[in-house]
DNA sequence: TCGATGGATTTGTACCAACGAATGGATGAT
DNA sequence: ATCATCCATTCGTTGGTACAAATCCATCGA
């Protein structure tokens, strides 16, 4: 008799999300090994990865040699775009992001780099650059406890930052927009764009990333009183470990 | 020899990635069959079709038996959740996801299901419910010339909305939100959540989802002049076809 | 007591074989 | 010319085998 109304590694993986969605399988826990799956449902090692693998793209677990397969867990980390335009409270000497994880008792630190670049088409054009007009961009790769947790990659025409402090290495405590600011470019109004996709190798390189983990790429770009766009800063979000927060009163 | 720093199959990936990044497989283009790929690269069919499921997982193509492999193409609706909360300009008869939709000379329609029921923990926390307090919700399913577009499922306290339009199903062209202020709850703040995850089973048949395409989860939950919350919107946007955006003014 | 070592376990990679399912295109009938 | 049918092609699923890589853990030695 055939019941099957689909594949038998669907089926199998419909079984195993059931069973974790359901918490016999609590973040943490392993899953029967590959071995045991193939017993318990006749079918051959081949169909049990197939079906894991399933589980594996969507985030659900992970796997590795002798350790088996386990069951993720996830801890967002709250993000506001907004707070990073307010004037900070006076003698905060925070940047926001540093803010913003040290609110939640974990530690936060960043790798940056600073460099001039023929920057991209994409950049030049929300820059509004000219054939040929070079950016600065300060790259950051940014940790939370130690672990990599995001990138912040800060473009600014080259011509306007080439000798302020933002175009040195180093952490910049009072904020890059102050800065900006003494440079008579405030940032008076910023667009955010907010997309996802899956990541590329670079990105699960750098963020060291799993399987199945998606990205959320967050592009704001700041323009000046006379709406010149100053600065185009990208960040590449692991999406399990970012919830991204707006509040907006109605006028 | 043994120049191989990372699996055949990797390898494989990478090339294929190269190649579709550099432009030798447009958008629409086939890539050549498991057949070629194997002889080209000396390797069994097994090991080519675990590189491809690595595009595949990235949403970089899709496979179809007979059809091939193809590369994907993408093109984002823009989304501005601020504009929602706009009044619409008088005698603008559309609600803002059709208007968007329309600007962009595309078709909308929807699908509309209301249903009275008892919420989820997450939904009733942020409605803030009491316990056995029910929810009536309008589930609409958004297509885009025909094709499933996006989710978007809206929350209300059963007792606010019990007897007005918003518990009819059928579409609110004046929008829910003009209903609510007539009910003397007009929404005056609201708090966007933003996060992507992979989709699950039911949202891959929905919105008829490709493999390798994540979702953006985005919520807003509405509240009245008294802080009340009265709505929460619950918004699944394929990642491949939806782009967020907000635009702020410093004050 | 602590560290090094080695074996056992579990997933990772790779190959082969066979048949099923879907579909593009050729072929043939009307 | 148009439509229905059939066939070849291409991906989908499932079974099997073998060895590699990583790591947990028990054992042994200093």
């Amino acid at each position: 008799m055939k019941v099957a109304r689909s594949a038998l590694y669907q089926q199998v993986a419909s079984e195993l999300r059931r069973a974790i969605y359901s918490g016999d399988y609590g973040p943490g826990a392993q899953l029967p090994t590959e071995e045991e799956l193939r017993q318990r449902h006749g079918v051959s090692r081949n169909t049990v990865r197939l079906a894991v693998a399933e589980l594996v793209n969507e985030g659900l677990v992970t796997r590795a040699p002798r350790r088996g397969t386990i069951v993720r867990e996830r801890r967002a980390l709250l993000m506001h775009p907004q707070r990073e335009l307010e004037t900070q409270p006076t003698g905060e000497p925070r940047e926001a992001f540093a803010f913003a994880v040290s609110q939640e008792g974990r530690e936060p630190s960043q790798d940056i780099e600073v460099v001039t670049i023929l920057p991209t088409e994409d950049i030049a054009s929300r820059l509004e650059l000219g054939d040929g007009d070079l950016a600065l961009v300060r790259r950051r790769l940014r940790y939370v406890d130690g672990q990599p947790y995001n990138t912040n990659d800060s473009y600014y025409p080259a011509h306007l930052v080439r000798d302020s402090e933002i175009a040195r290495p180093g952490d910049i405590t009072r904020g890059a927009n102050r800065v900006l600011e003494e440079l008579g470019h405030a940032q008076v109004r910023v667009v955010d764009d907010i997309w996802a996709r899956m990541p590329n190798q670079t990105e699960v390189d750098r963020l060291q990333l799993e399987l199945g983990t998606p990205v959320v790429v967050y592009v704001r770009v700041g323009y000046d009183r006379d709406d010149t766009p100053v600065r185009v800063a990208v960040s590449v979000l692991p999406a399990d470990k970012h919830l991204i927060r707006y509040e907006l009163d109605i006028r």
